[in-house]
DNA sequence: GACTACTATCTGATTTTCGAATACTAACAT
DNA sequence: ATGTTAGTATTCGAAAATCAGATAGTAGTC
């Protein structure tokens, strides 16, 4: 009886897929399929309803699935350790990022914890928050990244950033040549906006009510993308956290201005689970994301001498809270 | 990798011998022999230190075999669970007992244990007191049966049985023909009794002591078994517990007088680790130890008619605490 | 009914596993 | 030292397991 049989119903099990959970392991379909098969033989149970698409769980399945975790998180703790031992840090680290937690500053993290620690496997991917908290939740991911975190009974969050919120116009607006935009310059302005179900969606109505700014909303969208891409070919004014328009600014298809009277934050945040204990990789990623100066040099070496780049160099960690952005002009 | 090699490094780690964990787990030497070592190599790491006798795990061999343990338990519990959706009893039960439990009453619920559930595996070993502790407290038996039992941080206690102690001469004793006898009349007798350093020592001389009555121990034993020979041939009295004696009441070797005027009684209990929980199979194990009736009749069946044993059929639970002896008198 | 996406099964090459025999080694007793 | 014993490693060949590719089968969809 093999850990891999283990490990493939899993994936099977949390993929809801054969051929999916295959091609994550790195082994053929037929493979998965046999592997299946051989753990229903053993146990003389049915584990998988294979009668309907996509396939379901039997009582069973769902059983023992619940105990093939346990058991292969004792496995991965109990060999975390021996490596530990070797001081070696290896495994896999598992993360789920909301989309806007940005290619940016995660691509060159990435890339430095490979670096740092390359017996480890990283797998990251983009999702919406909502898939972000509940893959955290069903143990498929380690550790996700999230906005405005919510920490619940199963969850825990340790904080990470807090990105401080900028306007963004296109080059040809008349605001573009400034550096800076009052609140109150703000009312009746039409915006590019965050589609309502969001949760920063709902935090930016609060800030406007406060400010008593009256903002016009003529497009909403559910990914900061989008928001970009409107407000680079329209008039309008976005609102985003100044870390995920570094590149446009530095390309100069955007310009930021610094609102000011007002400290507008997006916090970003760790979630994970409360019981699970983090294996060391895990450890070592979490402190690499709170170790920012690394990364962003890093990034900033491509682009070492743009002047509009000099800021996040300065301000060592971008958008975060204790240093707000001066303006980067466009080219 | 197998969970066959964790299994076996686990058997090897606890025996401290590859040969006797190859033959507990009935595969070859050689399989125990490269298990480990395909476990070291895919770790990298040395596990057992084999450069002396008997082997020694090293640190790394420590912290593996505790976390194999975890695995593997959590593994039992899954497999438990399926087994159960299926109302099948299966998975190991492995019960070490001190050994004056009886070869006699236990024989016949490990027959009737067997044909309940022939798909369990019941180990059952005799030991020393201290080493059937020490066993349920290393995980390597799911049960303790001790007399005197202590419960301690981590470990919980069934009581189970409360034998009443007897006194027994050898037929040709001028006592022989009496039922019973008063706690006065044991004063400066010839006793044979138990090794002092054994707790139902220390316990007969409180008894004593609380009677006022002085006995003169002529010898000693660390196990009833030797008591019983030494009181067969010789002229003094010994103090058992009735159920331990009954074979020899039965085949006439042994007569047993009740003790008046006292209660005494050897209490026996089931120990087990606090944390962990039964595997269905181990539950029903320690019911059927409770439920005795079963095992007594058949038991009893071998001599059916023989009037000495008579009486622990009527009594339905030999010497259990509401129904002392009778007297049984020798043939 | 045809098509798509997915899973089962068959097959042969490759790898793994296991036990018997054998070689080695620590511990111990002369 | 020497031999002996009990225990462990290694070698080797047969048997078994594993896996990918090809193919067949099936649920869901248009």
């Amino acid at each position: 009886m093999h850990f891999k049989n283990v490990k493939i119903f899993c994936e099977v099990a949390s993929r809801r897929s054969f051929s999916k959970a295959a091609k994550s392991l790195h082994v053929s379909q037929s493979a998965a399929s046999q592997a299946v098969h051989s753990l229903e033989k053993q146990l003389e149970i049915q584990l998988i309803d294979r009668s309907q698409r996509p396939l379901e769980l039997t009582p069973a399945g769902k059983i023992y699935f619940d105990g093939c975790r346990d058991v292969l998180e004792s496995l991965r703790k109990v060999e975390d350790r021996i490596q530990g031992m070797k001081d070696r840090v290896t495994g896999t680290v598992r993360v789920a990022a909301i989309y806007s937690v940005g290619l940016l500053q995660m691509n060159s993290d990435v890339r430095s914890f490979r670096n740092l620690y390359p017996e480890t496997d990283l797998r990251l991917e983009y999702l919406h928050p909502d898939d972000v908290y509940s893959k955290v939740m069903n143990d498929e991911a380690d550790l996700g990244l999230v906005s405005f975190p919510k920490e619940s009974n199963d969850l825990s969050c340790i904080p990470w950033q807090e990105q401080s919120m900028v306007a963004i116009v296109a080059p040809e607006h008349p605001l573009a040549n400034r550096n800076s935009i009052s609140v109150k310059e703000l009312d009746k302005q039409h915006f590019v906006g965050f589609d309502p179900n969001l949760t920063i969606s709902r935090k930016m109505d609060r800030w406007f009510k406060k400010s008593r700014v009256a903002v016009e909303f003529v497009q909403q969208f559910d990914n900061i993308e989008n928001i970009k891409r409107a407000v680079e070919i329209g008039s309008e004014i976005g609102i985003l956290p100044y870390p995920t328009v570094l590149r446009e600014i530095d390309i100069g298809t955007l310009v930021a201005l610094q609102i000011e009277d007002v400290e507008w934050y997006r916090p970003l945040g760790i979630v994970h689970k409360k019981n699970k204990t983090f294996t060391t990789a895990v450890s070592k990623f979490v402190e690499l994301l709170h170790d920012d100066s690394t990364p962003h040099l890093e990034t900033s070496s491509l682009s070492e001498n743009s002047s509009s780049r000099r800021w996040t160099l300065e301000a060592g960690d971008a958008g975060v809270r204790k240093k707000p952005p001066r303006v980067a002009q466009s080219s």
